[in-house]
DNA sequence: TCTGGGGTCCTTTTGCCC
DNA sequence: TCTGGGGCAAAAGGACCC
């Protein structure tokens, strides 16, 4: 999709069609998340601070996410994608791969796919889309972000290394600023550079995989197939403080909300992870994680939270100040097949079973109608809570 | 300019065992 | 008893993506 979140907000509110907008959190400390076309010609980008696109683009229609919006928009379009073939593997809410080799005889052809797939979104959701056809997913994936927004390019087998080679290094999937950097240190600067530079020099650089890595992709080289449903590795949340927090209780009370969120996560997910992990960001953006392996791999936030409770305690950052904390569970597996280990004597504490009964609560009764006595807000205690 | 929240993957370091 | 190194898993950090 292009400008995926503005132009579902662009759907729902018509009027706002060629005016600049912005969709971020209006909070302070938040970042765009997407951007019109129009707000873009100011030099608005997306995970750019809201403060300073704010001062690029002043006359800028600031709008909330409204993500359970973006949600049912991405389901549609999703099916729209299934039903020309069932290889289809989403990349996040507004992008995805196709394999339509098996399609392509019923539907004539992938430019002829790819045009039907653009029609029938923009029929059916009022919204634009872009499409690359190629021999691989990177280089599907390139030739998508070369004809943004509202187009398709096709590159064909013989036309791979002509399309590539002049692109700028930091054009191909996976190359950020820092890796860009230092191939300009070398003086690479195309794909085509790239693509003469021997592995051993660039496994030097930028270490083993990814030396080879690139080396393949500058010849549009990608063994990567089209996989629907990757199982997912982990689960978290994660929470920017409006302002910075130096009260430990403060920051115990979120680990504790973080730890329960997560949790109901992998629970909704018939999930248990064997991993939990904390994240804490200082005042100054340095980024420390710590982690834990468990014996057996859980679903409670109660274990969770003693978990994590353990890890930031552990750090003794009595007088820090801080701006974030995460809690994150790692090494899953479905719960039905996960080990289930009886030790001689363990206590049945029961916390799964009422915390499944809470689950259940929520469902009946709405998120957080059941929550730990901690989590509940002291000024608001008397009521429906 | 002042930096979100959800993730994945890779590399390096560390501790442990043999 | 001390030293070294290979192999492994866990831990920690960091780059990257949308």
């Amino acid at each position: 999709m292009d400008a995926f979140y503005a132009s579902v907000e662009l759907r729902d509110r018509p009027e706002l069609k060629g005016k600049p907008v912005i969709v971020g959190g209006g909070g302070s400390r938040s970042v765009v998340l997407s951007a019109t076309y129009e707000a873009r010609a100011f030099g608005v980008t997306s995970a750019m601070p809201m403060a300073r696109a704010r001062r690029l683009c002043p006359q800028g229609i600031v709008i909330n996410p409204k993500h359970g919006r973006y949600t049912e928009v991405s389901a549609t379009v999703m099916d729209v994608f299934r039903s020309v073939t069932p290889l289809v593997e989403p990349l996040s809410l507004d992008e995805a791969f196709l394999d339509v080799a098996g399609a392509a005889r019923r539907m004539g052809g992938p430019r002829l796919i790819g045009e039907w797939i653009r029609a029938t979104v923009e029929d059916e959701q009022g919204i634009t889309c872009s499409v690359g056809v190629a021999p691989t997913k990177f280089l599907a994936k390139l030739a998508s972000a070369h004809c943004k927004p509202d187009g398709l390019l096709v590159v064909p087998a013989t036309d791979v290394v002509g399309f590539l080679h002049p692109l700028p290094v930091g054009a191909l999937w996976g190359v950020g600023e820092k890796t860009e950097e230092v191939l300009l240190r070398l003086g690479l600067k195309t794909v085509g550079d790239l693509a003469a530079t021997p592995v051993a020099t660039l496994q030097r650089a930028l270490g083993p995989a990814m030396g080879s890595h690139l080396s393949a992709l500058a010849w549009g080289r990608d063994e990567r197939v089209v996989t629907p449903h990757e199982p997912e590795k982990s689960i978290g949340n994660e929470e920017t403080f409006p302002v910075d927090v130096d009260n430990p209780e403060v920051v115990r009370r979120e680990l504790l909300r973080l730890s329960e969120r997560t949790a109901a996560r992998l629970r909704a997910a018939g999930q248990v992870g064997r991993t939990v992990s904390i994240k804490v960001r200082f005042a100054d953006f340095t980024t420390i994680t710590r982690s834990k392996t468990l014996r057996e791999s859980t679903d409670v936030g109660r274990v969770v939270y003693e978990t994590a409770l353990g890890l930031y305690d552990a750090l003794g950052l009595e007088r820090a100040r801080l701006r974030l904390v995460g809690v994150r569970v790692e090494q899953l597996v479905d719960a039905d097949r996960a080990p289930r280990q009886l030790l001689l004597g363990e206590k049945d504490t029961g916390w799964r079973e009422a915390e499944q009964a809470v689950d259940r609560a929520a469902r009946r009764f709405g998120a957080g109608a059941v929550r730990p006595a901690a989590l509940v807000d002291p000024d608001r205690s008397g009521d429906s809570s």
